[in-house]
Parts: structure tokens; C-alpha cells; sequence
RNA sequence: GGACUCGUAGCUCAGUUGGUUAGAGCGCAUCAUUCACAUUGAUGAGGUCAGAGGUUCGACUCCUCUCGGGUCCACCA
């Protein structure tokens, strides 16, 4: 043995044999009980051409609860997977055509997709390797990939029981749409940044209303105020008149209760088309909706310059001035108009407020009216709120239950259809017979890009080369459609949108486990834990609960870890734009893995962030060595062990305390304090059995009964430490066994002590 | 605006239902030895446990308030 352990001469190799000796497998695990209860963990899938960050390296609390399962004789399923990830992953294709002078405009849907497909399955893979390098237990031969056959099939399956039941239904909505992404974001995938704008102050008639989106104004369709006001109650219910920068203007006044008297002048417009708040209004009283921006988030004036007979020309030229404009350029000039109209009175520079991003791009999000595909979650939020209360599953820590209940109980309906390409296509079809007035956008055989109603295309352009080079159809929300994976026939359509990534994230443990008739899914379902960050509790985790519920029936885990997000070492959120991102795979490679997992559990606490730091990692890096040394020192100090030996009161009083330890670790890890678990044992190890014990009994006579006594002590050790540290335990375990120190089984399928 | 969370040694953090002189790692200082390990060993310095008040025989731990970080949710045109 070299005087130093050196992790690249054994991590490989280690894995390799694991890996080969069928441990990862509960089919083929050796030292399965098959009459014990099956111990599964399912993978949060990492994008598929993802590589390995610090946060994926946090899952090794699975490999430990994986590993401690595993040693305790139990079968034991660690399922990994990856995911489409599908706008995430759009994006970055499209970042890819763009190098190459292409756009995604180029290419119909189906090509698109299948070269996103090539561009995806080359560079992935990687993922799976890194995580073998941290040692992960996972069973490969079941990994799943989130468009995999089986697992689509499920996810159509569960929309069409959704569709039977009445939980999915298609609506104009306010929606949270991008310009920028051309695509819809849920509520969660907004980020709301403060900015300070313009506050307008605009002469309405006999008003001024208060605005930052003076664009929209021309398409307001009424006015409100609360009915309590003194200035306004003599107008309500009146309609007034006055002019607009387009021409005279007549407008409702209505009153409702949630018109804030405070805020700005007290009255305020109605924008359906263009505001959330407005668009609940206008439902509340049947305002129409009557959009300005387009899908390009550009200004549309059409609905004005298509009837010019009875118009003035100066409100025809303005019209036209704004019309495909971009919305900030064209507020400019409305403003510039309304001031030189005299309508603007007042402009306030200092107005602060929170404006909706998206996410990804950082662009304003155009709140819009368009079609969309809904889950009704009421009834889906129900149960699963149930299941929490009943203690069917528990949070780690708890007080993430709480928020749990906050989000559930005050859940909208999910907006499940996004415009993108990559991803699972809703299994639609639209008749062309019965939705004349189908909106679609194609490439025709010249790659010309052709937008139209299709009962007018029909006319020039054959069904067949229509649906080949279709790249977009937006049905109206009253479509006739059928549900069916494969075309019904000659006359359909294929609904282009594609699911929400966590619809079908959603079903992981449905999908991967072969819901509903697979022995798998009849062995391994409900699994035990899941384990994640707590930044997708919402999106993510109680997805999954609602879906097990309403499919299975049972929650698909009793327990939800939410593990530390990993920072900087001064706790900073590690990100590209601060440059402060800790690639996790050159730590492995300059001080092991095992010294990166000891960094990660060491000193964490589920639920808090847990600073990563070289330092940290290098001081567990020798801990590594010090138990390579010590395993070097026993080898050295073998003696033949006799019969009836006699331990010394020194010995007892050690081996009582490797009794507590056994006993504290197994409950730690049980109560899931894996920190408590890893620096008890780290602690025993280095200073009680190294810096004392060892040291002390070094001058003893009875080498036998010492040797024995340390012998057996740091092969408990070694068991423990086994979950925290694979690689240097196993490897030490390899040594002992050529020493005829350890017994022929692998560490990792060996008993767990049971003290 | 609502909720959660944190504030303990220079740094990063433990401190499990309140109980004797508050702990670890890293860093620092001094010394030792090549002994299985210099990726070592020993010793040591360093904390009014953010602040104020309260409950209690007793508070880092429970309650209230204040100050200061962080996170999440909602969002007023």
C-alpha cells in the first residue's frame, strides 16, 4: 500500500467492480432479502444535455440513503433519468442555429424536432459518466429519458383520463407571454423586477387616469372607480365622451369595490386584453377583449386602418405610424403625440414598480389573451393537501409543509401548453372541415414562411404540403378537436404546442416505474424518498403528489428531503454572471470524490445552504488518507488472534463507545441527520480511535488483544462510513481482503453493524 | 404587503424536546517528530452566543420587540 491514498489509482476501478458485481441492481443485488421491503429513490432527472453543477453533486444524500438501505439487505432501486427539459433546451438549440446564421423560422415542427432530437442524444451522456464519478449507485439499466416511448405513452394516457374527467379544458386566458421566448410562462416562471418608469398622467374627459402603458390606451374599454368615491359617484353607470389621439372616444364608467381610491388619481381603466387585473374585471362585467400587441409583440392597429371610410387623416397617419411598431418604441410616440395634444398633464419619473420578466431572457412578459390548454387543479390540489395533513408524506425539515399548504390551497388552473417544439405534443387534432377558421403558419415548398386562416389557404395550398411544412396552428378556444396520438385521418391538424416540462416531470414516478401494470411498478411504487432542492418544491414536487394521487391513488413518496442548495464559501448563490460557479468534477479530480461528498454532508442541514470551499474539500481529502493510514497501521500490527483473550478495561471502555457510535450513526441517518452522522464518525475515527486509543495502546504487550480490539472497531468504521465515503472504504476493504483482514463480500453489500 | 429563515471564535457552520467550565473544520501562534499518515502529532490564543426586555431555580435554546442578512409568495392600474 503507497504511504498515500490515492483516489485516481482506485475510483475507476472501484466503480467498475460495484457496477459489474450486479449491487446496483435489486435484481441483482447479492445480498437482497427478497422478503424485505424494497427501498427505492428515483432521481431527479438533470437536463439531458446538462453537465454536472454542485447542485447535482447534493444528491449524494440519496447515494447514502441508497447505500445504507442497500447494506441493510434490502433491495434497493436508485432510478436515474434525464429530462427534455424543453424550453431550457430549446433555447439553447436555437443559440446553437444561431451561430450557424439560422433561425428555428427556418424548419417545420417535425424537422425541427428531430434534429433538437441529434442535437440532444450527442451531447448527452456526459451527465450519467459524471455522476459515476461521484460514486452514485444508480441503477443504469433502468434510466429513463423523459421522451422515452414508455414514457409518453403514460403521460397520454393521464391526459386522456384528464380529458374523460373534465380536468383539462381550452380557454382565452390572460397569459403570461413572451415576445421575446414566443411562449407562454406559468405564474412560477415569472420574475418580477423593480423598475422605475414613467407614471402618465392622462386626460381622460372629465379625468385623469394614471398610467405606465399609455400603448394600450386606445383599446380601454371602459372606465372604473370604487363606488365609494365622492369625486366619481356621480358618473357611474354614465358613459362619457371625449377625445382620443384616434378620435372621439365614448366610454362606460363602471364602479367596483377593488378600484384602490388611493392609488394615482382613484380611477382607473380597463384593459382586458393587456392586464390580468383588467381581464378579471372585464370578465366580471362582459367587457369585450380587444387586443393591441400581437404575438411578435408588436402593435396592431388593423382593427382600426381596415374601416378608414368615416376617419379623419390625422388619425389614420397616426395609426398607421404606431402599427408594427415595437410596444416601447411605439409608446414613445404616443407619448410624444399625446403631449403635443395637450392630454398629458403630468408625468411622474419617479414611479417605482414590479414589472413581469421572463425568467429566461430577462424581456418584459406581455400580458396576453390567447388560446390555451388548462388543468383544473381544484380537485387534483385536494387530496394532496389531504395526504400531507394525514402524514401519508412528511417534509424534511418540516416547516416546508406549511408553505406546501399556502401553495396548494391557493393554487390556480395550469396554463399546460407552451409554443415550442421540443417536448411532448399534446395529442390533439383538428379537423379542417370542422375549424374553417384554424389559424396556421407553414413553410411551402418554397421554405417561404405562409401565415393564414386555412379555409383561405386550402384554396392555394394542398392539405398535404400544409401539414408537412407546419410549423404553428393556434386553434380558436371553441375548436372541435379529437384526442388521439396518431392522426384520425386525412382532414386533421396536429395541435402544435407541446406540454408543460412538468406535466410530464410530474408523472416521473408514474413513467419511470411502468404505471400501471409493470412488476416494477407493482414492487417499487410508492417509492420512499425524494429528494430535491426546495426551489421546486412547487413546480416539481407537488406535481408529483397531485399525479400520484390521481393516478395510483397513493402519494409516490412517504418523505420529501429538500437538501442544501450549495453555495460559494461565502455563501453566495453560485451563478455564471457573478463567475462563482465551483465545477464539482475538478474537485474530484484534485482531491477524490469522497472528499467532495464529505464537504457536501459535513456541516449541512436540509433546507439551508451549504458553503462549498477548496479548503473544506482538501481537509476532507485527508481525512480520506488518514483512514488509509490507519488501515496500513492494522495491517502492520496483525497478530494471530487467540482464543479468551482478555480485554483491558481501556479496550472495554473503547468498544462501548464504538457501541454508542454505531447506535447514534444508524439513528442519524435514519432521522436523516446525515451531518450529525458523517462528523460523529469522522470524529470517533480521527481523534477516539487514531489520536487516542491507537497512540495509547501502541506500547501495550498483549498486541493481540489490541490488535484484535482495533481491528474489529475500524471495520465497523469502515461499514459506517461506507453510505458517506465509498471509494477509500472500499478501497481499503479490497487491501484488508488480500490481507485476510475483511471478508470476501464487497463493502457495499456488506451488513450494516448492527452494533 | 404576507410568510419563512438566519445572525454563535478571523472565516464556514454544529449545538436533537432549556440543565454543570459553549463545540467542529479551516485559518492563526508555538513546539515536536520522519514513528501508519507533514494530506502528521501536541499545545495554545480567540466568543458579553446581533441588541433590548420577559418567562424560569436556570436561556445560545422559549416569548415579545428592535437592528441586520437571505429566501419564497402576492402584487395597485
Amino acid at each position: 500500500m503507497t504511504p498515500t491514498f490515492s483516489h485516481q489509482e482506485h475510483e475507476d476501478q472501484i466503480y467498475k467492480r460495484w457496477e459489474e458485481s450486479g449491487a446496483f441492481n435489486p435484481d441483482t443485488q447479492k445480498n437482497a432479502d427478497q422478503l424485505k421491503a424494497p427501498y427505492t429513490i428515483l432521481l431527479p432527472p438533470p437536463n439531458a444535455n446538462a453537465s454536472l453543477h454542485a447542485g447535482h453533486a447534493m444528491f449524494v444524500i440519496e447515494d447514502i440513503l441508497i447505500r445504507y438501505h442497500r447494506m441493510l439487505g434490502q433491495p434497493t432501486l436508485w432510478l436515474p433519468g434525464t429530462d427534455h427539459a424543453g424550453f431550457e433546451t430549446q433555447y439553447v438549440y436555437e443559440k446553437h442555429l444561431s451561430k450557424q446564421g439560422k433561425s428555428r423560422f427556418q424548419f417545420d415542427r417535425e424537422t425541427l424536432y428531430k434534429d433538437i432530437y441529434a442535437f440532444v442524444e450527442e451531447n448527452s451522456g456526459t451527465i450519467f459518466d459524471q455522476l459515476k464519478k461521484l460514486g452514485f449507485s444508480c441503477d443504469w439499466s433502468r434510466a429513463t429519458f423523459m421522451l422515452d416511448e414508455k414514457v409518453v405513452s403514460t403521460v397520454y394516457a393521464t391526459f386522456a383520463q384528464m380529458v374523460k374527467d373534465g380536468l383539462i379544458y381550452r380557454d382565452n386566458y390572460i397569459v403570461n407571454y413572451s415576445p421575446k421566448s414566443g411562449t407562454t410562462f406559468s405564474e412560477l416562471e415569472v420574475t418580477y423586477v423593480e423598475r422605475q418608469d414613467p407614471l402618465y398622467y392622462i386626460k381622460y374627459g372629465p379625468f385623469t387616469i394614471a398610467t405606465v402603458r399609455p400603448e394600450t390606451k386606445f383599446r380601454d374599454v371602459a372606465l372604473a372607480a370604487n363606488p365609494e368615491d365622492p369625486r366619481y359617484k356621480d358618473y357611474i353607470g354614465k358613459t362619457i365622451t371625449f377625445d382620443g389621439l384616434l378620435g372621439p372616444v365614448e366610454m362606460q364608467v363602471l364602479a367596483d369595490p377593488e378600484v384602490d381610491m388611493e392609488f394615482g388619481t382613484g380611477i382607473m381603466k380597463v384593459t382586458p386584453a393587456h392586464d390580468a387585473h383588467d381581464f378579471a374585471l372585464g370578465r366580471k362585467y362582459h367587457l369585450p377583449v380587444t387586443p393591441i400587441i400581437d404575438f411578435q409583440g408588436k402593435m396592431d392597429f388593423s382593427w382600426y386602418l381596415s374601416d378608414t371610410a368615416k376617419k379623419d387623416s390625422l388619425y389614420l397617419e397616426r395609426a398607421q405610424k404606431y402599427h408594427g411598431k415595437k410596444v416601447a418604441e411605439a409608446r414613445k410616440l404616443i407619448v410624444e403625440d399625446m403631449t403635443a395634444a395637450g392630454m398629458i398633464l403630468k408625468v411622474d419619473d419617479k414611479y417605482v414598480h414590479n414589472v413581469a420578466t421572463d425568467y429566461k431572457t430577462g424581456s418584459d412578459i406581455e400580458p396576453m389573451v390567447m388560446p390555451n390548454w388548462f388543468v383544473a387543479t381544484k380537485k387534483l390540489a385536494a387530496p394532496a393537501i389531504a395526504a400531507a395533513k394525514n402524514g401519508d408524506v412528511t417534509f424534511v425539515p418540516d416547516r416546508f409543509e406549511s408553505t406546501f399548504y399556502q401553495w396548494l390551497e391557493n393554487i390556480r388552473d395550469w396554463p399546460i401548453s407552451r409554443q415550442i417544439v421540443w417536448g411532448i405534443r399534446i395529442p390533439i387534432w383538428y379537423s379542417v372541415n370542422d375549424n374553417p377558421n384554424l389559424s396556421v403558419t407553414f413553410l411551402d415548398k418554397e421554405k417561404q414562411r405562409v401565415t393564414g386562416v386555412i379555409s383561405e389557404l386550402t384554396k392555394t395550398y394542398s392539405l398535404t404540403d400544409i401539414r408537412s411544412g407546419l410549423q404553428a396552428l393556434r386553434a380558436p378556444v371553441d375548436a372541435q378537436f379529437k384526442l388521439s396520438s396518431e392522426s384520425p385521418g386525412e382532414e386533421y391538424l396536429p395541435e402544435t404546442d407541446t406540454f408543460d416540462t412538468w406535466f410530464s416531470s410530474g408523472q416521473w414516478p408514474l413513467t419511470t416505474l411502468g404505471y400501471p401494470n409493470s412488476d416494477d411498478f407493482q414492487k417499487f411504487y410508492p417509492t420512499q424518498v425524494l429528494d430535491t432542492m426546495w426551489d421546486i418544491l412547487f413546480f416539481w414536487v407537488a406535481r408529483m403528489i397531485m399525479f400520484g394521487l390521481y393516478r395510483a391513488g397513493k402519494v409516490p413518496f412517504s418523505t420529501v428531503y429538500l437538501h442544501s442548495m450549495v453555495t460559494d464559501e461565502k455563501g453566495a448563490k453560485m451563478s455564471k454572471s457573478k463567475g462563482n460557479v465551483i465545477n464539482p468534477i475538478e474537485l474530484v479530480d484534485k482531491y477524490g470524490a469522497d472528499a467532495l461528498r464529505m464537504s457536501l454532508v459535513a456541516g449541512s442541514s436540509p433546507g439551508n445552504p451549504i458553503a462549498l470551499s477548496e479548503s473544506k474539500v482538501r481537509g476532507y481529502r485527508n481525512f480520506s488518507n488518514k483512514l488509509w493510514n490507519i488501515a496500513r497501521f492494522i495491517i502492520l500490527a496483525k497478530q494471530e488472534t487467540k482464543a479468551n483473550q482478555k480485554l483491558q478495561s481501556e479496550d472495554e471502555e473503547f468498544l462501548k463507545e464504538l457501541e454508542t457510535l454505531i447506535q447514534g450513526t444508524t439513528g442519524n441517518i435514519e432521522k436523516y441527520r446525515f451531518s450529525d452522522a458523517a462528523l460523529g464518525l469522522y470524529d470517533f475515527v480521527w481523534n477516539r480511535l487514531a489520536s487516542d486509543y491507537l497512540e495509547k495502546t501502541k506500547t501495550r504487550e498483549d498486541k493481540e488483544v489490541v490488535f484484535s480490539t482495533l481491528h474489529q472497531a475500524f471495520s465497523q468504521c469502515l461499514l459506517m462510513l461506507h453510505p458517506f465515503i465509498p471509494f477509500v472504504t472500499e478501497s481499503i476493504w479490497t487491501e484488508w481482503q488480500k490481507e485476510g483482514l475483511a471478508p470476501d463480500e464487497m463493502l457495499i453489500t456488506s451488513p450494516w453493524p448492527t452494533g
